[in-house]
DNA sequence: CAGTGGTCTAGACCACATC
DNA sequence: ATGTGGTCTAGACCACTGA
């Protein structure tokens, strides 16, 4: 790997070698190779990496830059920085990620998590169009869908219809079904190595189909929020696709320009 | 304006003044002074900054430490900096900022928004339970509501009710009258110097009002969405409350982790 | 051409955590 | 005592902008 930043078009002695073109700055060039060694797992989540000063000397750069790139890992969450400590790969499996992407509160303002979730069923089946566009996958591709309902306060408020891409994710069904997890996110984490970092969501409201009625105990005319989601890893690629629907009654959803 | 800081608990000779409390890095004591001096209205929204340089020499420190406070201004927002000219204090109304707080999108992904704006009242009231809330105001405070109708594609699709506290505001029901600006920001900012940095929204669905359907022309049994909206200055002090209500057959909200 | 922000270096001291 | 990240300095060269 080679770290070069040269400024002038031809070969000015900017540092480093002589010419050729190198529009990125070191210091990003230092981030996506830390980046690529975080996501081919030579330091698992958890773990912790090296110190600035060895990093700078193993690639032969200032201290400085180094950090820069590392600041810019830790800005997007992929690292956190203990002062006196070190430098970790961030993990949803501690540490206040897994809370990140869960924009419905309650009423009271709580969020809705913990472990009251019920599964309703696995399935192998081919995803549907807005699935498979949400994955960019072409149609009708396998995938495994999950229904899970979440339930706050002793009541069912939220139905997830979740579809992970089979192929992309083997043996995931059986991991699925043995483990029920709370967070598919750790899943992937954990068996499978992709670091989920960012989702976009869209909400719509709607009525709610007869079953789903059912499910979350909705008196008639009741509206529901649905919350179509798509997760992407680091690598930019979507890993998994979802809908909540849930009732509005005593749940809303929250969001926050610069979260 | 005596800048510090001292890492010893006592005496220790750090840099700059000898003892004294001082748990603020210097940076970010540069940082709130510069965001007072453009909340006070020394450079205006648009105008230019002083030169890193300048700044540096007028405080008395290093250029990198007041560099460090104006890219936490940057990446806040608050200034934007242009490599070959200079930092400029962003302005809703230029550059991309006006858009940023916008999350209703048609179906295409086209952000509502231009100038197909009807309003429909102005008036002078005592602010509702929840606005009083949002606001921070005691109950029944006077508000300016106004009532607005946004089109897209030629039909009605966004219903905006808001609310400002015209005790802080001055003379800006008039204004509003008179003007009838597509952007209660820009109007904020302009008269009153007060920049809304961030938002906070809650969303729900729920049924909507018989004059709410007759405005969006809207189908029986549809369900609408709402958006409660508080929107903050920079000094963190709520300056807007606003509920935004539309059909949402061929709206979505949309949301990004990381915006 | 002079001035700006963007990058990079080398070195220093500090608080904090761990041993 | 040692090593970590956090802060600060002083100086350098660069690309870009605008006069």
């Amino acid at each position: 790997m080679i770290m070069q930043y040269n400024a002038a078009p031809d070969d000015a002695p900017g540092r480093g070698a002589g010419s050729g073109p190198s529009p990125q700055p070191l210091y990003r060039q230092v981030k996506s190779h830390l980046v690529h060694r975080v996501l081919t797992g030579e330091w698992r989540p958890g773990e912790i990496l090296p110190s600035e000063i060895k990093l700078a000397e193993e690639y032969g750069l200032s201290q400085g830059t180094v950090r820069k790139a590392i600041e810019e890992m830790a800005s997007e969450g992929l690292v956190s920085r203990k002062a006196g400590r070190g430098t970790f790969v961030t993990s949803h499996g501690t540490g206040r990620r897994p809370f990140r992407f869960h924009r419905l509160r309650a009423d009271d303002g709580q969020k809705i998590a913990g472990d009251n979730v019920q599964f309703l069923h696995f399935r192998e089946t081919s995803a549907t169009a807005r699935a498979a566009a949400g994955l960019g996958l072409p149609g009708k591709a396998p995938v495994i869908e999950t229904l899970r309902l979440r339930h706050y306060d002793g009541r069912p408020v939220l139905l997830e219809l979740i579809c992970l891409p089979s192929r992309r994710f083997p043996g995931i069904a059986a991991a699925l079904e043995a483990q029920r997890p709370a967070s598919i996110c750790l899943l992937l984490e954990r068996r499978h190595n992709v670091l989920v970092t960012r989702i976009e969501e869209r909400v719509r409201a709607r009525m709610p189909e007869p079953q789903e009625r059912q499910l979350l105990n909705l008196a008639p005319q009741t509206p529901v929020l649905e919350v179509e989601r798509v997760s992407f890893s680091l690598s930019g690629e979507p890993v998994e696709w979802r809908t909540i629907t849930c009732a509005t009654d005593s749940i809303y959803y929250a969001s926050n320009s610069s979260d």
